[in-house]
DNA sequence: GAATCTCCCTAACAATCGTTAGAGAGGCTT
DNA sequence: AAGCCTCTCTAACGATTGTTAGGGAGATTC
């Protein structure tokens, strides 16, 4: 790992935990290995390493995006349950790639944190953590309504219920104490349990 | 308001937004109006500003807890809408009470903030947020079980929706940017048509 | 072989941090 | 009137903050 990477590396696990303001240059670079002035060799100044990581959050979930979009594009094939699509989508990509991801986890942390006092950082956090997963959902679950699977008139009322239960059990397992493999394993259980109660059962 | 207070109102205000470590002692002072070693006279330390807003909101919630505690012991009465008490309990009592609250809703962003690198906040944070919310609801519901209202069967997967709901539009409308008329009337509505859909409808 | 570029260092800068010593003004009790 | 308590002030302390000037070792280019 290069100098630069393992900068923003450090960086993000100390501001995820303490915040921005509370990490030092000293901190920072202590941690890494290297003396402060070789810090502003890789980046111009404090705030150009919170940029970066936003930067690189960025484009990292924007390649996510991309893609939910081909696999939600393929069509829903007849005589499938109907839960094929949904579970595949949610379960599998967006738990996985996303909110078990450490660099997408820690992005979160950081962002809550920081919401407050950069604009920025609140837009962005109210899209990933609220817009794009209800958009998502809304996109698969129109598409097993339009082959049959659900009846149309139910889709915004099972997607707001999908949605908000992850989006709580997302707060308070894995943006909530450390990310560790039993938090992960208490968050599926609990998704997998409210899927198989609406579809499966 | 005595300087003691007026500290903390303005300290839990910066607090919450920057976060504990980024706001300095002269921060708040110059913002009250006092000298430094004027706060000092007050709190022995700038952690001890920090700990007295903890116990003011400990000692606050519980008398919210005890009042809930009143209100739910009341036997539900025959012949009522089902809705009656949950809707009078969640609606009224707590909504206004504790998530309006400008106290409780700084407190809790700054609990947000802070849980990362405090074990204690991390434990209240997550009774005020998760645990206790949960549990009230689960008490209401079992008693409109028992009264009739609702299946007993039912009780476990109501509250877990509307638990889960609720969690989810406190943290896209209430702890997160400002506090504004705005989102609280947002928050509101979706709260409200979520119970039409469930008890009215 | 000289020059340039990359990447790290030592050493320091002014500003700000949390905190403290000590004094003074006003009100209360003896 | 004397002494004490409450509350605020001025002024400073050592430590830490973000940042910069300038130099040096090694690889690459001309």
């Amino acid at each position: 790992m290069s100098t630069r990477d393992k900068i923003m590396d450090v960086a993000l696990n100390m501001f995820s935990e303490r915040g921005y303001e509370a990490v030092s240059i000293r901190d920072i670079c202590g941690e890494v290995g290297i003396k402060e002035s070789t810090l502003y060799y890789h980046f111009k100044n404090k705030k150009d390493i919170l940029d970066s990581l936003i930067e690189k959050f960025r484009s990292h979930i924007d390649g996510l995006l991309l893609h939910v979009d081909e696999i939600t594009e393929k069509p829903a094939k007849k005589g499938k349950k109907s839960d094929d699509i949904s579970l595949q989508m949610v379960d599998s990509y967006m738990i996985d790639s996303y909110l078990f991801d450490p660099f997408c986890n820690l992005m979160l942390r950081l962002m809550m944190i920081e919401q407050f006092h950069n604009e920025e950082i609140r837009a962005l956090y109210e899209k990933t953590l609220f817009t794009d997963p209800y958009e998502i959902q809304m996109n698969v679950f129109r598409k097993l309504a339009k082959a049959g699977a659900i009846p149309e008139k139910d889709v915004e009322w099972i997607v707001k219920e999908t949605h908000s239960y992850m989006t709580m059990l997302t707060f308070k397992y894995l943006l909530n104490g450390d990310l560790t493999e039993k938090r992960k394993k208490a968050y599926y259980k609990e998704v997998h349990d409210f899927m198989a109660r609406r579809f499966i059962a």
